[in-house]
DNA sequence: CGTATATATCTTTTT
DNA sequence: GATATATACG
């Protein structure tokens, strides 16, 4: 806000204009250093040489970050386009860019502050020449991706059904992820794929990008390396250039991440790492925990400073999320405790077993209603989710009782098909290359240019070596086409010619506005009679506003490709409803967590591919999510959840065994889980511990529907489990089945109609 | 060439 | 239950 160190609007080549000290005097430290505790001051004020920051969650790692950006400017060691600091998300940058501006002032526009992605294009864009793109490039998305990958595999007669493109593309991620381009990938992970063809798919893959002048996500990262590795003097430009490097969610980086910071880094080798190994939580996408022990290998003179004052949580909240992520091994071995002065120990974390999703949602929603009345604020409340299929439910639910909410990182504005219609008509105006834009859109709205057609511009495309835009202007002169097809081709050519002709007087917003109506594509919606058509119509509308804002073409569509931002119900506030991955770095008064069940939370094919690995990730996850409450965590999980159009049986997560009894307080439903006796079979337990200790229970004979509750008549049962392989038994739900295995109180039933399922012994009664 | 109907696969997490 | 691809027909 108003500081008195804060500069005027001057470019960022202006020096920083004298203030109070006299320039070459060490500035004393302003209040926001002098509030910072001695970890926190000795990792701000450690500017020189690297530094690995190890900051348990809670414990004020952004405030660090910004404070040690602000006061590096302040004290003028480097001018702030000398600062680059690299962040995991777009939110977490400008985040970032605010607080460092309530700092030092307007004079922070100018630090190289973003994502790694979004760095790499700035660099990319200048340099494009050298990594054989032009700087209009197109970026990919992961759609065009996938389309293009799958062109490739069939010209190649690869078959789809056996390995999918999606499979591939991840092999090949893989590969981008560790800094790998065709010609250095050996024998590593994945290049069995399609029979030992996916290096040769890889490098296809490749070749057809740069003819289409166009980089995926990976390549932006993947060409800078190339570009700093092929082209010494630039990437000493960069060293120059850059005094001063700081990372952010350091435990997240890969390995060509990594490789960028290090070559970015080697001439003045001040780099700070702010990193949580407990928090990692994307190695699926190649973050490579071991970053955080490379480190002090490379950097041997690192100074490593822990971060362990948590200054977010109750003690309650605090223990047990320790005591969960206690389970994992390997760890670097934090301890949190709390920073905050007599704090008092806060509610325990309430953990609730429910009869099935819809009463899931249906409680959740009642316990923030009740919140409400209390005078709780809704924005300070979050439904956090492990997978964003989990969110519909919460949604409705929150629909039908009016408690307003938003959701982020859910369906994203610029994935709407007609957004991305009309993202493809700017896209083949701004690059003509751009085949892929240009199959989209080619027949958008009909214009009578059918498969056969494209196939044929695809075929002289492809001999000719040029793109499908030329090729249909080539094709407009001979009569190769019929001459239907013929004239709609060539007046498309002439659109786009004379479209592509505006840019230079007309703003942006503008040219889009002339597109869309010109093209018919506005027309097309208007006659469509299905329902969703006018919320097309009023997204399209919502797109050319949005684009007012850009002064060109390029910028806007480096902003849609990057940063992808769902501001739609952005403004409001209201409940927040997101998955656990996107919470990260954020915090809430209140957390819900629902959805604690086995297969779901741990996610079951994440288990089924990486194991043991897997396991500790998800657990990693679990910690992210109760560290993300200040005050109060809820936890539940359902019986009985509907998959698809097929009822399963779940049951709760190993998770909710793995919280420290004293912190928490169980609650059931009546009749589930034994509850009537106060708490469920087992609960809080080892799984040891409870072997044999489950509950059978019968039905009562006037029980009618699911979802109500209380129909049950439950019975405690002592002794051991009391059925056995091959006994037959009912299931409310699945009907007859056969005991195929028994792990405690959990049976692996092979039922006869609804197929194999994992079953609480509980909800099953022996049958003769 | 366009439309209507059947079918398979999907749901892990994101730049 | 929804969406994308495949197939048949007009």
């Amino acid at each position: 806000m108003s500081d008195p160190f804060e500069l005027s609007d001057d470019p960022p080549f202006e020096p920083l204009a004298p203030r109070p000290a006299a320039p070459a005097a060490p500035t004393a430290p302003p209040v926001w250093v002098e509030k910072l505790n001695p970890e926190q001051r000795q990792a701000v004020e450690t500017t020189e040489g690297p530094v690995l920051v190890l900051s348990g969650a809670g414990t004020g790692k952004t405030r660090v970050l910004t404070t040690r950006v602000g006061w590096i400017l302040l004290q003028r060691r480097a001018r702030p386009w000398q600062v680059l600091a690299v962040t995991f998300t777009n939110r977490a940058a400008r985040e970032m860019r605010e607080r460092v501006m309530q700092l030092i002032g307007p004079s922070a526009e100018a630090v190289w502050l973003g994502t790694f992605h979004a760095l790499s294009v700035r660099i990319l864009r200048r340099n494009a020449e050298l990594v054989g793109l032009k700087s209009n490039f197109t970026i990919l998305d992961s759609d065009d991706q996938i389309r293009l990958l799958k062109q490739i595999m069939e010209a190649e007669s690869i078959d789809s059904k056996k390995w999918p493109a999606q499979g591939l593309m991840g092999v090949i991620q893989r590969w981008k992820d560790r800094g790998l381009t065709p010609d250095k990938v050996g024998g590593e992970g994945g290049s069995d794929y399609a029979n030992g063809r996916a290096v040769a798919m890889y490098k296809a893959y490749q070749e057809r990008l740069k003819t289409l002048n166009a980089a995926d996500f990976g390549d932006l990262l993947l060409h800078c390396l190339t570009l700093f590795q092929t082209r010494p003097d630039i990437l000493e430009e960069y060293q120059e250039q850059f005094h001063y490097v700081l990372v952010d969610e350091y435990q997240d980086t890969n390995v060509a991440q990594y490789l960028w910071l290090r070559l970015l880094t080697q001439k003045h080798r001040n780099l700070c790492c702010v990193g949580d190994d407990d928090q990692s939580i994307y190695s699926w996408r190649g973050a490579e925990v071991g970053n955080i022990l490379r480190f002090e290998k490379d950097f041997p003179d690192a100074k490593v400073i822990r971060l362990e004052r948590n200054y977010r949580s109750t003690p309650t909240i605090l223990a047990a999320a320790s005591h969960l992520i206690a389970h994992n091994e390997g760890r670097l071995g934090k301890t949190l405790r709390t920073g905050l002065d007599g704090i008092e120990q806060g509610a325990p974390i309430k953990v609730r077993g429910v009869w099935d999703g819809a009463e899931e949602a249906r409680w959740l929603v009642g316990e923030i209603e009740a919140l409400q009345r209390a005078g709780h604020p809704l924005d300070q409340i979050a439904i956090l989710v492990r997978a964003g299929f989990q969110m519909l439910e919460f949604e409705e639910r929150l629909i039908t009782t009016g408690v307003p909410y938003r959701v982020v990182g859910g369906p994203r504005f610029y994935e709407r098909l007609e957004i991305r219609d009309a993202v493809a008509y700017l896209r083949l105006i701004q690059q003509p290359e751009d085949d892929l834009a240009f199959e989209r859109i080619i027949n958008k709205p009909k214009r009578g240019l059918g498969e056969t057609t494209i196939q044929k511009v695809h075929i002289l495309a492809r001999a000719q070596g040029v793109s499908m835009m030329e090729a249909s202007m080539r094709m407009s002169e001979t009569d190769e086409l019929r001459p239907q097809a013929r004239t709609a081709l060539a007046g498309f050519a002439r659109d786009m010619e004379r479209w592509r002709s505006l840019r230079e007087t007309v703003p942006p917003a503008e040219i889009a506005a002339q597109v869309l109506e010109e093209s018919g594509y506005i027309e097309m919606w208007q006659k469509d009679k299905s329902p969703e058509a006018p919320g097309r119509l009023d997204n399209l509308k919502e797109f050319v506003s949005g684009l007012d804002e850009w002064e060109n073409l390029g910028g806007f569509l480096d902003h849609v490709s990057l940063v992808m931002e769902n501001d739609a119900n952005a403004g409001e506030a209201g409940v927040t409803l997101m998955t656990l991955h996107s919470a990260k770095g954020l915090e809430f008064d209140t957390v819900f967590m629902p959805g604690w069940e086995e297969d779901i939370f741990p996610n079951r094919r994440a288990l089924d591919e990486s194991g043991e690995k897997a396991l500790e990730e998800e657990r990693r996850l679990a910690y992210v999510g109760i560290t993300r409450a200040r005050r109060r965590a809820f936890i539940s999980f359902a019986a009985n959840r509907r998959v698809y159009n097929q009822w399963q049986s779940s049951i709760p997560s190993r998770f909710v065994d793995e919280l420290p009894k004293e912190n928490i307080e169980q609650d059931a439903d009546q009749g589930l889980y034994g509850s009537r006796g106060g708490g469920w079979s087992g609960f809080g337990e080892s799984a040891a511990a409870r072997s044999g200790a489950g509950i059978s229970r019968r039905l009562g004979s006037d029980y009618g529907e699911f979802g109500k509750t209380g129909a049950w008549e439950t019975q405690e049962r002592v002794g051991a489990n009391e059925f056995r392989i091959g006994d037959r038994v009912f299931h409310q739900k699945f009907g007859y089945g056969i005991v195929e295995g028994i792990d405690d109180s959990k049976l692996d039933i092979a039922f006869e109609k609804a197929g194999r399922k994992k079953v609480l012994d509980s909800f099953v009664e022996p049958s003769k």
